[in-house]
RNA sequence: GGCGAGUUGGCGGAGCGGUUACGCAGCGGAUUGCAAAUUCGUCUAGACCAGUUCGACUCUGGUACUCGCCUCCA
């Protein structure tokens, strides 16, 4: 089968892909903190690396794959989001607004990530039910060195660890000098990070040798990586904002408290989106949500779509255009698969164009080919592969199809009788009303030589409005 | 200031040292009473300047511009 090439942040380059063990590839994609919905920019590497789960599970066996995607539910956001609620009202004592917060906010990120049609990791731990693991790590790397308490905040010393920088092409004392942060005074050098730091009592903490606390970001993944994957696991995902510092933090805590392990073989970084050509951000007012776009009734397969149709190391464009070409195409393929069962097994060339580093657009133009050859099966089987024309996200299409009531149907097959009849006696301008009128009503009609068939068009502006014709 | 990515036809967006990307839109034809849908065909490329090469959109160097990260944000 196609040999899989990866680009590794690690190396600039692409490389053949060698998992440790064929029988357990371990893959590590960070996942959101929870104290707001998920926006637009947080779904590209879902979809990304949920396209990446697929194509290993593909080639290397459905339960050969362990993916660990986490949840960070302690962190400072979270904290000020729960502070602002109290300040608005909210009556309960912050913990317990805390933890309504993180629960509601995974269970939203569940609904709308499914509604894209990406697949749960096989693990999803929440940084909370680690806080053992990070403390026994933060005590190794006070033990070897990497790490010193100061003014009750444990804090990891970067210039024991040589390698610091490495991903992401940085010197410490190029970051130094573009310092723009004030520093605090129990760091001994400003580029160094926090690992645990001390927590109020109204805040969420945990004992540990260094008083009542909280970790700081970037121990979880260290962390629960550990304790999931091991100390070497083959790849680990994220967006490329968390090349520095997160990553590069990570690799520091991980390679000093474990030297043999070597951590993530491999590593990927999905480019960011950009809406309508500028940066996504609340002060310009392109901001959004996934579930913003579902209530605006755009189907989460198009918003799937779109997201693969650009390589996932290009910055993206999120723009109106694209959701009306995705549509179309989609429509377009929905209407060929329609009741035709999946080939056998997937295109070649699609699982061919994956294993190039995941090429999601030149896998696209392989199912435009397969469409244009009128091979539905083909088509169907090899979407899939990417998550695309799936049952579970076929709803959006369906419903326009099956909706229609005993009566709604009906009253379509007499008008389209009437019109007929219009068509016969070549009352055209009879029959061209009809058509213009049950337009507007929601019924799109197509006519062959044997027969007219219609369509429903749940969108159209006076849907189920009858009188229109009476 | 430091680090990195990019600049492809009207738009989106890939691969490739020499041969049609592909999709959308446009244009022309078929089909149709007219539409829609479908279908066939077709025009628009490779920021700029050098270099390597028999040959460069594809490799090398430089210039310009754009964007991202370095700061809560994926």
């Amino acid at each position: 089968m196609t040999k899989i090439k990866l680009y590794n942040t690690k190396t600039r380059t692409k490389e053949d892909f060698v998992p440790i063990d064929p029988a357990n590839v371990r893959m590590y994609v960070c996942g959101p903190t929870v104290y707001d919905r998920a926006h637009i920019g947080n779904a590209r590497p879902v979809v990304v690396f949920d396209t990446l789960f697929r194509l290993l599970r593909h080639k290397y066996g459905h339960y050969a794959v362990r993916y660990v995607r986490n949840f960070t539910d302690v962190d400072d956001k979270i904290n000020a989001r729960a502070a602002e609620m109290k300040a608005n009202g909210d009556t309960r004592d912050l913990k317990a607004i805390i933890r309504e917060l993180t629960d509601q906010t995974i269970a939203w990120y569940h609904e709308d990530m499914e509604a894209l049609g990406t697949l749960r990791p096989t693990d999803e731990p929440r940084a909370t039910e680690y806080i053992s693991q990070m403390v026994a790590m933060i005590e190794v790397l006070i033990e070897k060195g990497n790490a010193y308490v100061s003014e009750g905040h444990v804090l990891f010393d970067v210039n024991s660890y040589d390698a610091y920088g490495a991903l992401s092409g940085r010197k410490l004392e190029d970051m130094r000098a573009g310092e723009r942060v004030e520093v605090a005074n129990y760091k001994r050098d400003p580029m160094d990070f926090v690992l645990w730091k001390p927590s109020s009592d109204d805040l969420p903490g945990w004992d540990s040798p260094w008083g009542r606390g909280r970790p700081g970001w970037h121990i979880e993944c260290s962390a629960m990586s550990l304790e999931l994957l091991g100390a070497t696991f083959d790849i680990h995902g994220g967006g490329l904002d968390l090349q520095f510092p997160h990553h590069e933090n990570e690799i520091a805590q991980s390679c000093c408290a474990n030297p043999d392990g070597g951590f993530a073989n491999v590593w990927m970084h999905n480019e960011m989106i950009q809406v309508e050509g500028k940066k996504m951000s609340k002060s310009l007012g392109n901001f959004f949500t996934v579930k913003d776009l579902l209530d605006k009734d755009i189907p989460g397969e198009v918003i799937r779509f779109i997201l693969l149709s650009t390589h996932y190391r290009s910055p993206m464009d999120w723009t109106e255009k694209k959701i009306a070409e995705a549509d179309a195409t989609l429509r377009k393929w929905r209407a060929l698969i329609e009741g035709v069962e999946s080939a056998p097994s997937p295109s070649p060339m699609i699982v061919e164009a994956l294993a190039d580093d995941l090429n999601t657009a030149g896998a696209i133009t392989i199912l435009h080919a397969l469409a244009s050859a009128g091979d539905a099966a083909g088509l169907k089987a090899s979407a899939e592969v990417i998550g695309l024309l799936t049952e579970e996200l076929g709803h959006w299409w369906l419903l326009e199809a099956d909706t229609p009531t005993e009566e709604f149907i009906s009253k379509a097959e007499y008008w389209i009788e009437e019109r007929a009849i219009a068509k016969r006696n070549k009352d055209f301008e009879r029959a061209d009303k009809i058509r213009d009128t049950l337009a507007l009503i929601g019924i799109m009609l197509s006519d062959s030589s044997e027969e007219t068939r219609w369509m429903l068009n749940v969108k159209a502006e006076h849907l189920g409005e009858w009188e229109l014709l009476e």
